[in-house]
DNA sequence: CGGTATCCTTGACGATACTG
DNA sequence: CAGTATCGTCAAGGATACCG
């Protein structure tokens, strides 16, 4: 194998590992749902169009379990649970900032076609 | 809707239409095998591990629907067929990069937890 | 309020064989 | 050589109801 090719396979993985944990059609959306002052379970669900409850449930776990974000049990009663961004989500706009970008101009660019 | 909101909702429909062009588990990685030099069909299945030919076949007609990459067919016998890049393609290297250097970051945060 | 449980649909992806 | 056809699997995602 060459030397290109190991360089090749090492990004190809990395890259699949990134679509693995922000990849999928709500992670990314979540998360700056949150980011835009979302905290609680309810209201994150009211704030994404068409998202069930089941789904943001699997995806707020997937996304804690990957550092994202943090859950918090906060002892009121009724017990509140406050959903925030970690320090290292920030990081995840030097993606979501180009995605965004890309995608805007690339449907521009697609229905011209 | 308040102006916020609305941006929200423009930010989530552009990034989802990133995932769609670019998002699963192959574009990003076949488009960086053409640029990588491979251009016939069966130098790309070969060049990415465990890749069948029906999800390459599929995965291409998708990627130049996108304008991503162009297919010409070159009139010799046996008939030869070659994949480029388009010009236009060259700027997923705004995701690609970023997305290579995350999940690098990513899996070394996520290991030594 | 913040979820789970159950059941179901869809589409992505895969294995293998075959063809113009 | 560059695919297509056929069939199959599996996981993501969805609808709805219910629960502590």
């Amino acid at each position: 194998m060459t030397e290109q090719e190991i360089k090749f396979k090492e990004k190809i993985k990395a890259i699949q590992d990134t679509m693995y944990v922000i990849g999928g059609k709500w992670k990314i959306v979540i998360i700056l749902s949150i980011y835009n002052g979302n905290k609680r379970f309810n209201d994150i669900v009211a704030s994404i169009p068409k998202i069930t409850n089941r789904v943001l449930s699997k995806e707020l776990k997937h996304l804690e379990e990957n550092l994202l974000i943090s859950r918090k049990v906060i002892d009121e009663y009724p017990v509140r649970i406050e959903y925030t961004l970690t320090e290292y989500c920030l990081s995840i706009d030097e993606l979501a900032g180009p995605m965004e970008k890309w995608g805007k101009n690339h449907m521009k660019k697609i229905s011209g076609k």
